[in-house]
DNA sequence: TAGATTGTTAATCGATTAACAATC
DNA sequence: TAGATTGTTAATCGATTAACAATC
C-alpha cells in the first residue's frame, strides 16, 4: 500500500455523486457546482469539494465542474468504466428480479449467470440466462474469471455459498440474505436488507 | 424533542444487533456478550456496549446479555414489537419481489397494498394483492393510515410518487429507483441501490 | 473466591465544517 | 473588472477506542 490511503466513507458517497451526475446528463445539463449537487443530495458543499480533492482537481473556480468530464473522472477512480461480469446466485423472486434488473447496463456491470440447488429451478430461464446447478457454480465462476456475485438465497444456506464463492475466487459479494457474513480479509461484503433500514426509519415513527 | 438526543448511526447498527441476536435465538443460544457479538459483526465490544448504554443497563457483569431480554428491549426501542403496514408502489420485478418477500413477517413489517400505473399490471395478482391502479393510492394509503411506502418504479417517475405519498401521510419511504428523493423534513427516506454497493466495492478490485 | 464482563469515563482518532486565498 | 466558485487549511465537532472500577 504506497498510495495514500482514502477513507471508506469518501469512497462511499462517490457512487452518490456519480448517480446524481449522469442524472445531470440525461437533464441535458453540462456544469454544475459542488453547491449545486450538495442540495440534490443533502450533503454540503464543502464536504464535496473535500471528498473530490482527495483524487485531484477536477473543477475551476467561477464555474464549478465540467459534468461529462468529473463523470468520466469518478467512473475512473471507481473502476466503472468497464464492465465487471456479475454471478447471481439463488434463482428465487430476488435472485430473479436482480438478474432481470435492467438498471445495471451503463453503471458497469452485466449479470452473466444464475444458480440455484433447487431441481424445479434448474434449467428454466430466468430474463436471458438458464438456471445453472449450484454444483456447477464454482468451476464456472473460476473459468469466466467472474470476481463478484450476488447471494440471494436463504439466510441459513447463505454462509454455504459465500464460502464457495470464495473458493472460486469471488472478491466481491453483494449478499441479501438477512445475515452478516464472514469471509477473508481481502473479499469486500455489502448487504441489502429491506429489513435493516425499515427498522432504522421506526425509531422515528409513532 | 426533551429526550437526549441519540445519534443516527447508533440508530442505524441497532437492526443489525437485532437481527444478529434473533438468529442467536434460531440457534438456541441463551446468554450472549458484547465480545461475541462483536465478533460475528466485526464491530467492537465497546462500540456495542457503548451503543446499548444509550438507552439503558441491560447486561450482568460477568455473564453477558441475556438474548431473549436483549431482542425484546431494541425490538421496543425501534418500534418493531408492533406490525407495521407497507404500500408498495411499483409492481415491476422488485415491486414483485418486494410484496411477495417471505422476511418481513416476525420482523415487524407486512405489505398490504400494491400499486401499479401501467394498464396491464393493474388488476393482476402479486402474491395475495391485487394490483390496483396508482390513480386510487392516495385515499387508499390515507384510509388504511399506512405510514411505510417503498418505491420501486422507474427513476423518472419516482419523485412524482414520492410527492403524493407525502400527501397520503406516508413518513418513512424504501427507495428502489435509484435517485436522490427531495421530501420534506419530517419524511424518512432509505436507499436501496444494488449499483451504488457494487460500485462501491469496484473501487478496491483490480 | 477468582474470573468474566458490564457500563462509563477520558483519551484518541477521524470526519465535517467554516473560511478564505487563489483564480477563472 | 466584479462575481462566483474552487481547493485547501485550520478549527470544530463527533465517533470510536482503551481502560478500569464495579459487580455478577
Amino acid at each position: 500500500m504506497t498510495e495514500k490511503m482514502i477513507p471508506d466513507i469518501v469512497i462511499g458517497r462517490l457512487p452518490v455523486y456519480l448517480r446524481a451526475l449522469q442524472r445531470m446528463v440525461q437533464e441535458g445539463r453540462q456544469v454544475t457546482s459542488s453547491q449545486e449537487l450538495g442540495e440534490r443530495l443533502g450533503i454540503s458543499a464543502a464536504q464535496i469539494r473535500k471528498d473530490l480533492s482527495q483524487f485531484g482537481e477536477f473543477g475551476k473556480q467561477g464555474t464549478g465542474y465540467q459534468i461529462d468530464y468529473l463523470v468520466d473522472q469518478i467512473r475512473e477512480i471507481l473502476n466503472v468504466n468497464q464492465v465487471w461480469e456479475i454471478a447471481v446466485i439463488g434463482a428465487g423472486d430476488i435472485g430473479s428480479a436482480v438478474a432481470r434488473y435492467g438498471g445495471f447496463a451503463n453503471r458497469g456491470f452485466a449479470v452473466r449467470m444464475i444458480f440455484d440447488n433447487n431441481p424445479e429451478a434448474i434449467g428454466k430461464l430466468v430474463g436471458s440466462f438458464t438456471v445453472q446447478e449450484t454444483a456447477v457454480m464454482v468451476p464456472a465462476i473460476q473459468q469466466a474469471g467472474i470476481q463478484i456475485a450476488m447471494i440471494a438465497v436463504p439466510a441459513n444456506q447463505a454462509q454455504e455459498v459465500a464460502d464457495k464463492l470464495v473458493e472460486a475466487g469471488v472478491k466481491a459479494i453483494l449478499n441479501y440474505a438477512p445475515l452478516s457474513l464472514n469471509v477473508p480479509e481481502d473479499v469486500h461484503v455489502q448487504y441489502i436488507d429491506p429489513v435493516i433500514h425499515l427498522q432504522r426509519m421506526t425509531y422515528y415513527l409513532e
